[in-house]
DNA sequence: TATATTTGTAAGTGATTACTCACTTTTTAT
DNA sequence: ATAAAAAGTGAGTAATCACTTACAAATATA
């Protein structure tokens, strides 16, 4: 990946994640990352491949931000990442989140069963504690930590706040 | 509203709510509508004087939602009606919601207050039966049927059929 | 050093976009 | 019945769109 081709993405990146796939010009990309419009073509096939590459990366940094949560032990420690995880995301990630979030609507992107491990993983979490329906509440708390996540991609952090405290407290954590 | 305005914004919507503002021309709306492309122009000014449009009856809808939910004054009922609500939602509607929950993206239309009378009245409801922290409470619950609404219309009903026994387990109605 | 390949540009391309305008038809008010 | 207003049309507009192409510069390979 060359300096400019990662000047491309990641302006296409920023530009994709606030204002749009539709809304956003090949032209704005091209003027963003300093470079003629001829070479996103070159590069990305066209403005769909685009999108194409940096899907590939947001699926990574949601695999990534997986592997610390099933590789641990303690069920009550993995429910204290899981709730605790959306407020460890880096401000400069937040523009990757927002696109994958914007993507669930676009109907091609849109995969549900890409957040299976961590419910699998909440899954066992919540019967190693002997609750009564590990599956439901594994979904439950999946589905609010996404509501969560959003949330502060929209408001920031701190609007959140006491959304954890409360959480860790309802699963005596 | 004449019959052709009420056309012209029924199909905006449903191409709005299904392929998105900016990938929906206006001259598919107008053949849809079975219109001339002029006469959106003479009834809506612009493109975005359709959402605009759109918008208003948008929140009416919502509104109107809510209506049942505030009047009631049994407690257990306010927050039964609730959780039963997203499968309340006739299919028709569901280009309505869709395109509720697209604008949630789109800067311009966000607007977090609108919930506010139903979180008010949830959080009346749980401090009615005696729990610890009622607006958390409330918004949490307010959360989650946001979630359970954006599955539903992704995925339907059905998909979601379980989570409703489970929260009405849940807070014991 | 010569040559082939990749990286990059700038000026195009036709198609499509939101929107306008001159005009006709229909409805409303007097 | 007649005039004014509103509803509706359809061809036209400039601008913008994603994308191509011909060509130059830089880099890698021999």
């Amino acid at each position: 990946m060359t300096e400019k081709q990662d000047k491309i993405l990641s302006s296409a990146l920023e530009l994709f994640a606030n204002e749009g796939f539709n809304a956003t010009s090949t032209n704005q990309i091209a003027k963003k990352a300093g470079v003629s419009e001829g070479l996103i073509f070159k590069h990305f096939k066209n403005k769909k491949g685009l999108l194409d590459a940096l899907y590939v990366q947001v699926e990574g940094k949601l695999g990534a931000g997986f592997t610390q949560i099933i590789f641990e032990t303690d069920p009550k420690k993995v429910l204290k990442i899981t709730i605790e995880s959306p407020f460890m995301i880096p401000h400069e990630d937040y523009d990757f989140w927002r696109l994958q979030f914007k993507l669930k609507w676009e109907s091609d992107y849109y995969n549900p069963e890409k957040m299976q491990p961590l419910i699998d993983k909440l899954a066992w979490a919540f019967e190693e504690l002997n609750y009564e329906t590990p599956e439901m509440e594994a979904k439950l708390l999946e589905q609010m930590i996404e509501t969560i996540m959003v949330a502060i991609l929209r408001q920031g952090k701190e609007s959140q706040l006491a959304y954890k405290d409360f959480l860790l407290k309802k699963y005596e954590l």
